[in-house]
DNA sequence: ATCACTACCTACATGGATGTTAATAGCGAT
DNA sequence: ATCGCTATTAACATCCATGTAGGTAGTGAT
């Protein structure tokens, strides 16, 4: 009675962005519902929803949803290999201690959701997502071989094996440190200590 | 014309299955899809097909798509604690080379698909389903401790260092330690080898 | 044989995610 | 102002996964 029949759902003004900022703020909620809710989470309707735009917008702006899963792997990958990019740079400048250089990958893998996400993309068999990360591994490879290698012959094969060691804990940490941690009863940073205490093997 | 406008389909004859043969059969291929195409790729219609049954009857045998997704969950953690139990009673009875104990993890993790299968939890949020392992680990790292504790005090905390260190790459490496290697140039059991070699630290 | 049980089926209903289309409304340029 | 561009929307259409209802057909027991 009080409540007419057909209430016009109250619609509220309609904002326009420019595309990039559309595309930005989408992306970040993506990310968003990714690591808090898992990649089911990840839908038009529920990205939309947080940035106040209905579905069909977000298919005006990536085309379709797998253009939106795929600009979201895009760009969390891309921050992925700037952090590694930037682990390069301060290890060429100066502090190279193992625990700095661990928790550059670790920080890299696991707050911003990049550990989480290249699982979802393994998972899901796009393989090809994770290829713009090669140029960045390669590149802390020569980083850390730079600033360690006194040793000559078979540094480098070192070296890459130190990165592959310390990248598999980083990424299995990402995804079920909590947990196995957890199960272990060790704390929080307790996979970064023994990552940063075994290092030393590799480059001696 | 040569064809009728409505083929009848083509019906096989329908076959009866005992209960638990029937859902042997489903979760064998849930899981095979589950490895191969990614969680997505597991539905009711799927694995219906797969084994020659329609959707519905799997709902009747599981309840719902819920419920056989758990015991699939379910189903891959029994295997996988089992693969530790297993683990712990070689380590009590004989062998005990670092290398045998990492291998020992690694195959429970990876082949039988368990590692994607605990990134595919971890990442739905269903963390209850992982708590099983818990005795499983703990069973382990008794064992463990029971060999190679020679040395007298924290040795416990050692061992469970020594744990989480082979867990996180193992399941490191079954997620996505074949796209990593292949950037670094390492061959197929390079993690293998290095935590192997890694090993001795705590246990000295 | 035939009867009870139930695994299994077909057919339909529903909801959510994705896509399409045509109209609307901000915003800069003229 | 008003005009063009396009970001945005509402309304519809589709597809697929899930779930429901009632009938069908193996299988063992009597």
């Amino acid at each position: 009675m009080s409540t007419p029949a057909n209430e016009p759902a109250a619609r509220l003004k309609r904002r326009r962005r420019l595309p990039e900022e559309a595309r930005r703020e989408a992306l970040a909620s993506a990310r968003r519902l990714l690591i808090e809710a898992g990649p089911k989470a990840v839908t038009l309707n529920a990205v939309g929803k947080q940035i106040g735009v209905t579905h069909a917008t977000l298919i005006h702006h990536f085309g379709s949803a797998a253009g939106l899963q795929s600009a979201l792997m895009g760009s969390m990958i891309a921050d992925l290999t700037d952090a590694l990019a930037e682990t390069a740079v301060q290890l060429r400048s100066d502090a190279g201690a193992p625990r700095a250089l661990t928790d550059s990958v670790f920080d890299a893998a696991g707050p911003g959701g990049a550990g989480r996400l290249a699982a979802w993309i393994a998972l899901s068999g796009d393989l090809e997502h994770l290829e713009p990360i090669r140029a960045a591994v390669i590149h802390v490879v020569d980083a850390i071989q730079e600033k360690f290698s006194d040793a000559g012959e078979g540094a480098r094969d070192r070296v890459a094996a130190a990165v592959l060691f310390m990248a598999l804990c980083a990424f299995g940490d990402a995804i079920i440190g909590g947990p196995l941690r957890g199960m272990l009863g060790r704390d929080e940073d307790s996979a970064r200590e023994i990552v940063a205490g075994l290092l030393p093997t590799f480059l001696a």
